[in-house]
RNA sequence: GGCCCGGUGGUCAAGCGGUCAAGACACCGCCCUUUCACGGCGGUAACACGAGUUCGAUUCUCGUCCGGGUCACCA
């Protein structure tokens, strides 16, 4: 028996399966000609980022063939920063967001897929069957060194000006003869898996990144820790081993995960199997007193992607803005294809920008005023009552209590050629319909400032003389231009700009007072649509209450 | 500090040796319009800096500066 069986049976006894055992159990997918295996593999440390739905988005949006697999995997290696309810976030805020992987985790305490279980604490036995195979190909070796002397190391190592970090002469547990590892196992003495490293920092590892290009790294030279003492993977190791079992072909990820880069090879390769190919994403920054900084969850709710469910922006909105910021020629493709699937445009790894860019809510925000204006009326009412159930009551039981009304003052301006985009979340519906409910309207409009008062007054009592709730659009229009000239205004817009001195306004000031008075905007849908659906007997109060003020 | 990555208008960004340096958002103006919008047209505004290479650099190389990331038994 060798030092190194003899260690391994030391360590990992209990362990009887081996790495070809794995294989067997999870032969390679057949797939076709470019379909790929991507994964979404958050942590459940509490809240979904829109960092995370972004990288997310890319998983599925690689996902282009039909026999591509986009698998959701939860990575709870850290059992201190684990959040209760946090799995059920991530599947929820995926949910919202329509995004629906194809295999992986499902709940819970359920998934579905051949090539589980998804969740990495349930894969110790893999994960020591893989430490195993590189202890006993002399990879691997166990480190007794508490944290306290490791963080003293550190300290020397700042003071002599040596970069820090547990390497060759450093790694003093490296050295161990197989008689002290096995008093020391023996003693019990808490002890974690390092890797033995056999790189040298002299050379070069590259790598193609599918975004970033040509990666040069020097190699790493790191013993860094593979299990932790509580025999749990980190990161690293689980990556290696979980994405080389589950036959990942694209590892989409921050860019954070560079750095780390070197080491992931190293560890395929001492592995013995082939490394997936790498996306590595920039993150999603904010504009901080003049400096660019990754999104954060503390300073910043728009961080969180409940923050966009919250403010009730369309989930369509928020995917096709991410998806400008993926492949910005996005947007050309949106305009020549306005109802297709997005999911039909042809993303490219390519063309994905190589630095982060700054989130612009103004952008969003556009984009999300052209995804409600192509939605009809019915659907707009169904997402907001969906939407108000859970942040706004009031709202919520005005509109289920005449879901006509609410439908038919949707209705104005919209299922047109030229729809109008006051929308642009569901919060603000209710600012929108406001005056169409009497428990939500209050007046504190004041009279634009080149409209005299007593000119108003006169506009509003003329207007109530003519005023029939029956009139069809042309006629109403045409009582409204009959209403100028007697008043010192003119019906004609182009006469009022070519002599301006000789009135005192035109058409669209006398339309105007009668906007302001009914609705306290000087901004609405059209005006005689708005005045039907209201009435004669409200339109009339309002007009009244309105003059006493001015 | 070491190691990576990046720097085109206010923002997102095309372009990658020769362009009057696209487009979108925002902003401004005009037009259309029977009001409000929608829409159309137009405008302001950019290749971080310095050296090379080249007949010619936004595009290639190097340096500087600036920004970002990372250096854990966190992911």
């Amino acid at each position: 028996m060798t030092d190194n069986e003899r260690l391994a049976e030391l360590l990992f006894g209990h362990i009887t399966k081996t790495p070809k055992d794995y294989e067997e159990m999870y032969p390679l997918r057949g797939l076709s000609e470019g379909a790929k295996v991507t994964r979404f593999a958050p942590s459940p440390t509490g809240y979904m980022h829109i960092g995370n739905m972004f990288s997310c988005l890319i998983d599925r949006l690689a996902c282009a063939t039909e026999d591509s697999v986009f698998y959701l995997r939860i990575e709870d290696t850290d059992k201190k920063r684990e959040v209760h309810d946090a799995i059920d976030k991530i599947i929820e805020g995926l949910a919202a967001f329509g995004i629906s992987p194809t295999e992986g985790i499902t709940g819970k305490e359920t998934e579905k897929g051949a090539y589980g279980p998804y969740k990495q604490s349930l894969r110790k036995d893999i994960y020591q069957c893989f430490a195993k195979d590189l202890v006993l190909k002399g990879f691997a070796y166990p480190c007794f060194c508490t944290e306290d002397e490791l963080s003293s190391l550190r300290e020397n190592q700042e003071k002599e000006g040596a970069n820090p970090g547990y390497y060759g002469k450093y790694a003093t547990c490296r050295a161990l003869s197989i008689e002290e590892q096995e008093e020391k196992i023996k003693a019990g003495i808490p002890y974690t898996v390092r890797l033995r490293s056999d790189g040298d920092e002299n050379r070069k590892i590259i790598v193609e990144d599918q975004i970033k290009g040509k990666i040069e790294m020097p190699e790493n030279i790191q013993d860094l820790v593979l299990l932790k003492t509580d025999g749990i993977p980190t990161y690293h190791f689980a990556h290696a081993v979980d994405d080389h079992l589950m036959r990942t072909t694209h590892v989409v990820r921050g860019d954070e995960w560079i750095s780390s880069l070197p080491l992931h090879i190293q560890l395929f390769k001492l592995l013995g199997y082939k490394p997936p190919k790498f996306a590595h994403i920039s993150p999603i920054m904010k504009l901080d007193e003049g400096n660019k900084r990754k999104l954060s969850k503390r300073k910043d709710p728009e961080a969180s992607v409940s923050f966009y469910v919250e403010q009730g922006f369309p989930a369509d909105g928020v995917i096709e803005y991410l998806m400008t910021l993926a492949n910005s020629n996005f947007e050309d493709w949106r305009k020549a294809n306005p109802t297709a699937d997005k999911y039909s445009f042809p993303f490219s790894f390519k063309k994905m920008s190589s630095s982060g860019a700054l989130f612009d809510i103004l952008k969003l925000n556009d984009i999300c005023k052209n995804v409600i204006s192509l939605m009809s009326a019915e659907k707009v009412y169904e997402n907001t009552v969906n939407w108000a159930k859970d942040f706004d009551t009031e709202l919520y039981e005005l509109f289920i209590a005449s879901p006509d009304y609410a439908k038919a003052i949707l209705t104005i301006d919209r299922d047109v050629p030229k729809p109008r985009k006051d929308i642009v979340n569901w919060s603000d519906v209710k600012g929108y319909v406001s005056y169409f409910y009497d428990s939500l309207y209050k007046n504190d409009a004041t009279l634009p400032e080149n409209i005299n008062p007593e000119d108003a007054k006169a506009i509003i009592e003329a207007y109530k003389a003519v005023f029939d709730e029956n009139d069809d659009k042309d006629t109403w229009f045409t009582k409204i231009k009959d209403l100028c000239e007697p008043l010192g205004f003119t019906p004609n817009v182009k006469e009022f700009k070519k002599n301006p001195e000789a009135f005192k306004g035109h058409v669209g000031d006398v339309s105007t007072v009668i906007r302001v008075a009914v609705t306290g905007r000087t901004n609405t849908p059209d005006l005689h649509a708005i005045l039907a659906a209201l009435g004669k007997e409200r339109v009339f109060k309002r007009l009244d209450s309105f003059k006493n003020k001015i």
